[in-house]
DNA sequence: AATCTATTTAGTTATTTAGCTAAATATCTT
DNA sequence: AAGATATTTAGCTAAATAACTAAATAGATT
């Protein structure tokens, strides 16, 4: 049960079903481009990914200074029955459609592009 | 969004998981009888089953003094697939069997033997 | 080597929440 | 009407958590 209470957990945070929605609907992001569209700090986006990993919904790869999150093929079994219940709902949620628009605009941009930060931040609104 | 975060926070909490899988096995249960079972105060019982209720997992009629609370088949998609999901897993987990032989014992007493309290606490161990 | 950049960890603060007790409400019994 | 019982609400405390800033770590660039 206590599997249960921590993938609920994890769940139950509207910035981390935010991040899941935007994993959904691409192959992988790397922690600044999440950073970009949730709008906090990066140290607060690093503790919901480590959260999502946890729950197992998640799984990481690291590539030089990034590391790319992706939504994981769990075999948890609650797990990947929300994970189809849940990705479609999100899909079609009226409260993400500026997070899917704006996902849109940061993808366009290479990860590398939008990570070197000295090209100004805020770059895409 | 925020009726899934609802959602995923009701369930998000042993002793409300807890609370679903008794019901999931009674057709229904007063609120005293949960309070047997779950050995924490009747105003911290009546809490988790109003928060329960509010994310259209529970459903509640009144009878006399006495509340009867029941699992809602609820019209909510995401709500409906977890509790097909969760029911069965929360029927085998072991981390539960003793609740299980516990409601056992507090439903073959009738409720209206069990919540008059003068007949001593404690009665089912 | 020194300096950047991306991410994580540690430490702080404000908010939320699970539990309690006490009081309020509703219903039943005498 | 008076008292008992079941539930809910209000108010409190301790623990959990989401956010921040600052410091630490890891990798790239100059």
């Amino acid at each position: 049960m206590k599997n249960l209470v921590t993938l609920f957990k994890a769940l139950s945070d509207g910035n981390r079903l935010r991040i899941l929605a935007a994993l959904s609907l691409s192959e992988e992001l790397c922690a600044c481009q999440i950073t970009e569209l949730i709008k906090v700090t990066g140290a607060t986006i690093s503790r919901h990914l480590s959260l999502l990993q946890r729950a197992d919904l998640v799984e990481s790869r690291k590539d030089g200074r990034w590391v790319y999150y992706r939504i994981k093929a769990t075999n948890a079994e609650m797990a990947s029955i929300i994970q189809s219940a849940l990705f479609p709902i999100l899909k079609e949620d009226n409260s993400l459609k500026e997070d899917r628009e704006r996902l849109n605009r940061i993808t366009e941009i290479e990860a590398e592009l939008l990570c070197q930060r000295q090209r100004g931040k805020e770059c895409c609104h």
